[in-house]
RNA sequence: GCGAGUAUGGCGGAAUUGGCAGACGCGCUAGACUUAGGAUCUAGUGUCCCAGACGUGCAGGUUCAACUCCUGUUACUCGCACCA
């Protein structure tokens, strides 16, 4: 064992044993909540990537408690899901075996990385005394009428007899057998999000997330306004549509409605052509979502014959057809088709040789469609359209759209991408859901007082001949009695989606040993929220908006303190193999932690990953470049050959370290961290330049590099008899002294730098500008010219304009 | 297709408000010390027709001054993808 490594285990035995950083409830100190995601314990261990998030939140939290905040930063394991159920079905051991293996070896990882976390406050996901809060938490969706079952089409391989999800069966294929994939109507719990659309929206305005997150947030929930409109139906009845350019209704040829949709179900009593119609919705049905994108670069449909529906202005008869480009659960499931101003109905009515009317002027139609994008704020005028030819197409929008309204078959509706969330799993390794089917009283939630509902034990992890979750082959679990009229009655075999157990997470970290409820009130308003939460940017669209939405409901049902609970939110990029590609196996260019930390130390694994480049983007690992990071660790170490006794800062470095200290606060809370690793290598540069330096300039230096590399600098900072740095307080700059009174500025003639000059803080202008006439090489450039002006810019520069 | 982001030396990247482009590090070159160097130290390192000129993807524009602002354009990355 190399010293470095010695001297990292001795401090994190000293962190552990002194509990350092254990974050405790209440008291004088500013509350600070710093957040990392919580980890999927997977058998690969602890990735690089994590460290990078890891390191520069915990560099924050180090810091802010030596500015004297009760930091919480707490940490944990999201530890249901797939992989380690995968791993129980081929080797027929226990997923909370392998999870627990898994948890051993990332703590210990973490560990190893010094990273300052509380682990008192430590759980997983998959603990009981956990899960009974998000089976209970589950009830409380369902007694609010935010649960309900539905039949929805999921994806399912006929080969392994399992549904999948979305990213297994991407390419519309099997991941694991490739054989094809097809859609089958399950009956699942449902968690009605979509109703929070607009206060999730909304909600945004009351966080500090990333614009690149918060845009995420938007681009999810997918808002349009619009208009809905009613349109009967020769011979009776009626069917609404929703559009977005209701200035186009004039442009109507026909009408598509979705075959996966309840319409069609309702009208084909009337259908001439059912068998048409009907092998068409078979065939939708077959195609699974991926299919149907690709396949339909041609639009397929067909004709509804027997029915036509009548023009909602013209009162003219326009045909209905079927089209799989129409989904059944987004607006109304039906859609007016104007092909001539939208490119989607353009191509339909070529495939199937429909009427195209032009009722916006500015454009041929012949060869596509002149669409919204377009024509929009251009001033362009209405054709074809009745009594509202000439007006522009926003000022027809509100015509027409009163026009509708006034007659009562339109409204203005909003509509929005995000759907209810699908929250059943069929799979062994998740939370049960904790309700209960009578035959008698049909659903029933478990009393909360019986909660958890515990996982039983089994053996086999494979999922059942008919898709349903392993649970469903355990009768003794199965078979219960109704809590309600005690009955025979069975249980809920699904189980919860990964997502649920990091919905509220941060939530239990704020009182994670609470017995009576999932987090006191009390302690949540004390925490208030959490300050900075940093993860990944794969989860900032899902993940974050899960867990908003859960928050948003518990505040609305009065169980936390706000309606959003995150205040910032961050999140840094990848960090990529050597050869610029995402790190994998099959690539052969993966990095493991341990290997660097066995080789360079965790101090050198930690600043290099703050220092590789910009947080926030993508970057690619170089094993040279940490190798400088080390070389700069060492010189920090040699320089106390240099210490001398002294407990106050020398005069020569005080500008420096001033401004080292400023631009270091201001680089953390901008996740500027490459360049606080650069500043301190700026300051260790200077401090090597002298023969001697003082014990409290290396101590100035230590504290600084402290949070990044806080082994070596304990140690050092011993060596040198001072007391543990993270027991001691962040030092405070003092704005005067970091403005130098002697500057040297550039002297440019006509924008071009022709020399520098030496100027006091108190030179006025005149001074400035006869000390830049009086510099050699802006004479020569001046010589024989015609000053126009000079530009003085006070500490900047001096630009003199000659012609 | 839509939305967003990015583009700066051989490489990773700096440049807070428009104000000396290339901080800091890597790599490279030469030298010193050395039995040795993947250690350390010293000097150098954007390009070129080198008293100068040119340089931040490309083409324009605004300005005394543009990596930074505006218009157009190209390439790549990510997210969503028939959302009416």
């Amino acid at each position: 064992m190399n010293d470095i490594l010695k001297i990292e285990k001795k401090w994190q035995n000293y962190w552990d044993k002194n509990k350092s950083f254990k974050a405790i409830n209440g008291g004088e100190k500013k509350p600070y909540y710093i957040l990392v995601e919580f980890p999927y314990p997977s058998g690969a261990g602890l990735h690089v990537g994590h460290v990078r998030g890891y390191t520069a939140q915990d560099a924050i939290a180090r810091m802010k408690r030596m500015q004297g905040y009760n930091v919480l930063f707490p940490m944990g394991w999201d530890a249901f899901g797939a992989p380690a159920e995968q791993y129980a079905i081929k080797n027929h051991i226990h997923p909370k075996k392998a999870v627990e293996e898994n948890i051993k070896t990332f703590k210990k990882q973490m560990k190893s990385i010094g990273f300052s976390f509380d682990w008192d406050r430590e759980f997983s996901t998959t603990d009981p005394d956990y899960y009974k809060w998000t089976q209970w938490q589950f009830l409380q969706f369902y007694k609010h009428g935010m649960a309900y079952k539905d039949t929805i089409p999921v994806n399912w391989c006929p080969n392994c007899k399992s549904v999948l999800s979305n990213e297994d069966a991407a390419g519309g294929v099997c991941e694991r057998c490739g054989c094809e994939v097809v859609q089958k109507e399950k009956s699942q719990w449902m968690l009605r999000m979509s109703e929070y659309s607009e206060d999730l929206l909304n909600g945004l305005e009351d966080t500090n997330f990333a614009d690149r997150v918060k845009l995420g947030q938007i681009n999810w929930i997918g808002k349009s306004t619009g208009v809905e409109v009613d349109v009967d139906i020769v011979g009776g009845g009626s069917f609404s549509i929703f559009t977005t350019c209701i200035e186009t209704i004039y442009g109507i040829t026909f009408f598509v409605i979705a075959p996966d949709g309840k319409l069609i179900k309702d009208l084909m009593p009337r259908v001439e052509n059912k068998e048409e119609v009907e092998a068409y919705i078979l065939e939708t049905s077959k195609k699974s979502n991926m299919d149907r994108t690709e396949l339909n670069k041609g639009k397929t449909g067909v004709e509804i014959k027997g029915i036509k529906a009548i023009h909602p202005i013209t009162k003219k008869e326009v045909p209905i057809f079927l089209g799989d480009f129409v989904l059944g659960d987004y607006g109304t499931g039906a859609v007016m088709a104007v092909p001539s101003h939208d490119q989607r109905d353009f191509e339909y009515a070529t495939v199937h040789h429909l009427e195209m009317i032009q009722v916006i002027e500015g454009r041929d139609v012949s060869q596509s469609a002149f669409e919204k994008q377009d024509y929009l704020g251009k001033g362009c005028k209405l054709i074809n359209s009745g009594e509202f030819d000439g007006l522009t197409v926003e000022e027809a929008k509100e015509a027409i759209t009163k026009f509708l309204e006034e007659k009562g078959i339109a409204r203005r509706v909003n509509n929005y991408k995000m759907r209810d969330w699908i929250f059943s799993r069929q799979r062994f390794w998740g939370e049960p859901i904790p309700m209960v089917n009578c035959p008698k009283c049909g659903w029933v939630p478990l009393k909360e007082e019986d909660l958890p509902l515990l996982l039983p034990d089994v053996v086999e992890y494979e999922p059942t001949e008919d898709g349903e979750s392993p649970l469903a082959n355990i009768s003794e679990w199965v078979n219960c009695k109704c809590p309600q009229c005690g009955m025979a009655a069975r249980r809920e075999t699904d189980t919860m989606p990964n997502w649920a157990g990091s919905s509220w997470y941060f939530l239990r970290f704020m009182d994670p040993k609470n017995k009576k409820e999932f987090a006191g009130m009390d302690a949540m308003k004390y925490w208030r929220r959490v300050d900075w939460y940093n993860g990944g940017m794969e989860h900032t669209a899902r993940h974050l908006l899960y867990a908003r939405f859960w928050v948003q409901f518990l505040f609305n049902i009065g169980l936390v303190p706000s309606k959003e609970m995150i205040w910032t939110r961050v999140s840094h990029g990848m960090v990529l193999g050597s050869d610029n590609q995402k790190m994998s196996k099959s690539k052969g260019n993966v990095i493991n932690p341990d290997d660097i930390i066995q080789e360079f130390g965790a101090d050198t694994l930690r600043v290099y990953e703050m220092f590789m480049g910009d947080y926030q983007m993508d970057a690619p690992w170089s094993t040279d470049s940490l190798r400088g990071c080390r070389r700069f660790l060492d010189k920090v170490i040699r320089l106390k050959d240099k210490v001398v006794e002294g407990n106050q800062l020398s005069d020569s470095f005080l500008s420096l370290q001033h401004k080292t200290i400023k631009k270091i606060e201001y680089d953390m809370s901008h996740m500027g961290y490459n360049t606080v690793v650069s500043s301190l290598m700026v300051l260790t540069n200077r401090y090597d330049e002298e023969e001697t330096i003082t014990k409290e300039d290396y101590h100035l230096l230590l504290t600084l590099l402290n949070p990044l590399a806080p082994h070596i600098t304990e140690e050092l900072n011993e060596e040198i008899g001072y007391s543990p740095i993270c027991e001691g307080t962040w030092p405070v700059y003092d704005e005067e002294k970091t403005v130098d009174s002697i500057k040297e500025i550039a002297v440019q003639v006509n924008g071009k730098v022709r020399g520098t000059i030496q100027i006091h803080i108190e030179d006025d202008e005149q001074a400035i500008k006869e000390k830049a006439m009086e510099c050699e090489n802006v004479l020569k450039h001046i010589e024989g010219k015609t000053i126009v002006k000079v530009i003085v810019i006070k500490g900047k520069i001096v630009n003199i304009v000659v012609r």
